[in-house]
DNA sequence: AGACGTGGCTAATAGTGTTAGCTGAAAGCT
DNA sequence: AGCTTTCAGCTAACACTATTAGCCACGTCT
C-alpha cells in the first residue's frame, strides 16, 4: 500500500472543496476518502471525526472570508469600503456555500480556540469598515451586528434559494449596500 | 397492540416540538417514534420519510411564523408595525429554533406547493409593514429583501450563538429596528 | 356477526460513522 | 548498509439510522 501523503490540512482542504461541490449535508466520510484516494478509516489518522472535520472546515472558511473581506477593503473608506466588504463577503459565500455552511452552528470552546480567533479576524475586517463612518463608540457593536446580520442573512438566503420571486438579486444587494451606507452616514 | 391514534398532523407537530428541544440535526426517526409512543417504522404510515417530515415541519413553521408576525402588527403602522413584526419574528425563531431551521434550504416544488404558499404568507406580513412607509413601487421588493435578510440573519446568528462578545443582544436588536425604520422613512 | 381497510408490529436491508488491530512503508539511528 | 521505530493506510467489525417488506389485530361499516 503506497502512502498517499496526506496531512490534516490537505484532508480539510479537500473536505471544504467537496462540501462546496455537493453541499455540506452530502459531505460524507466515504465520499471524502474516495476523493483523496484512501479508504474511509484512514481519514481518522488526520481528523478526529466528522464533527472535528466540520470545525476545521469552519476555521478554514472564516480565515478565507476574513482574508477576502480584508483584502477587498484595502485602500477604500466609507461607502466604497462598505460596498467592497459586502460584495467580497457575498461572493465568498456564493462561491463556497459548503464551507461557509460549516461555520453556522459551531461554537468556539474558548477565547483561544482557532475558531474564535478566525471569527474575530472576520469581525475585525467589518470593524475597519465602520471606522470610515462617524459612529458613537457605544453604537459600534450594534452597527457591527447589523452589518453582520445583513450580510449573513442575505448571503445565506440567496445560497438557499430563499428569494423566489422576480426582482434582480444583484440589484437588491446593491440597493441594500446603499441603504446601509445612508443609515450609517446619518447617525 | 392498541392503536396510538396518530395522524400526519400529530406526527409533524411532535416532530417540530422535538426539533425545538434537541435541535433539528438531532431529530431522528427513532427519537420521534419514541416520543409519540410508537415503533420507528410506524411513522412511515403518516409521513413519507425524513425529507418529507422536514418539509412538513417547514410548512408548519412558516405558517406559525406568518401567524405570529401577522397578528403582531394588527393595529399598528409605520415604526410600531416594523418593531412589532421584527420582535415577533425573532421571538418565534428563538422559541422554535428547530422548526425554523427546517425552513432553511427547502425549496418549493412549484407555486402551489404548500411550502410556497406558507412562505408567501410570511412575506405578505412584512409587505404589510412596508405599506406604512412611503416607498417607491420599484423599491418595495428590495426593501422586503432587506428586512428579511436583517431579521433572518440576526435571528439565526443569535440562535447559533453567533454573537460572542459583550454588548446586550436585545439592545442591539432594538437598535437595528430603529436603524431600519430611519432608513425606510428617509427614502 | 363478518369483511375490510389500515395503523401498528417484527424482521431484514442498506448506508454511514467509528473503533480495533494488523502490516508494511518511510524515516531515523548506529 | 542494516536495524529499529513510527505511523499511515488497510481490513474487519460494530453501532446506529433510515427505510422497506410483510404480517396481524384493531376498529369500523354493513
Amino acid at each position: 500500500m503506497p502512502r498517499a501523503g496526506l496531512d490534516p490540512a490537505g484532508v480539510v482542504a479537500a473536505g471544504a472543496a467537496l462540501a462546496d461541490e455537493v453541499g455540506l449535508a452530502n459531505l460524507t466520510m466515504g465520499l471524502l476518502a474516495a476523493r483523496v484516494g484512501v479508504r474511509t478509516p484512514s481519514l481518522y489518522k488526520h481528523v478526529g471525526g466528522q464533527e472535528d472535520l466540520n470545525r476545521r472546515i469552519a476555521v478554514l472558511a472564516l480565515r478565507e472570508a476574513a482574508e477576502a473581506v480584508g483584502g477587498a477593503i484595502q485602500g477604500y473608506a466609507g461607502r466604497d469600503a462598505l460596498a467592497a466588504a459586502a460584495r467580497a463577503f457575498r461572493t465568498f459565500v456564493l462561491e463556497h456555500p459548503g464551507r461557509y455552511a460549516a461555520t453556522i452552528g459551531v461554537e468556539p470552546s474558548g477565547p483561544d480556540d482557532p475558531l474564535a480567533i478566525a471569527g474575530q479576524r472576520l469581525l475585525g475586517a467589518f470593524t475597519a469598515v465602520l471606522r470610515g463612518y462617524e459612529i458613537d463608540e457605544s453604537d459600534v457593536d450594534h452597527a457591527l451586528r447589523m452589518l453582520r446580520s445583513l450580510c449573513h442573512g442575505f448571503a445565506t438566503l440567496q445560497a438557499a434559494n430563499g428569494f423566489q420571486w422576480s426582482a434582480d438579486i444583484d440589484e437588491s444587494f446593491e440597493w441594500l449596500i446603499a441603504f446601509a451606507d445612508r443609515g450609517l452616514r446619518t447617525m
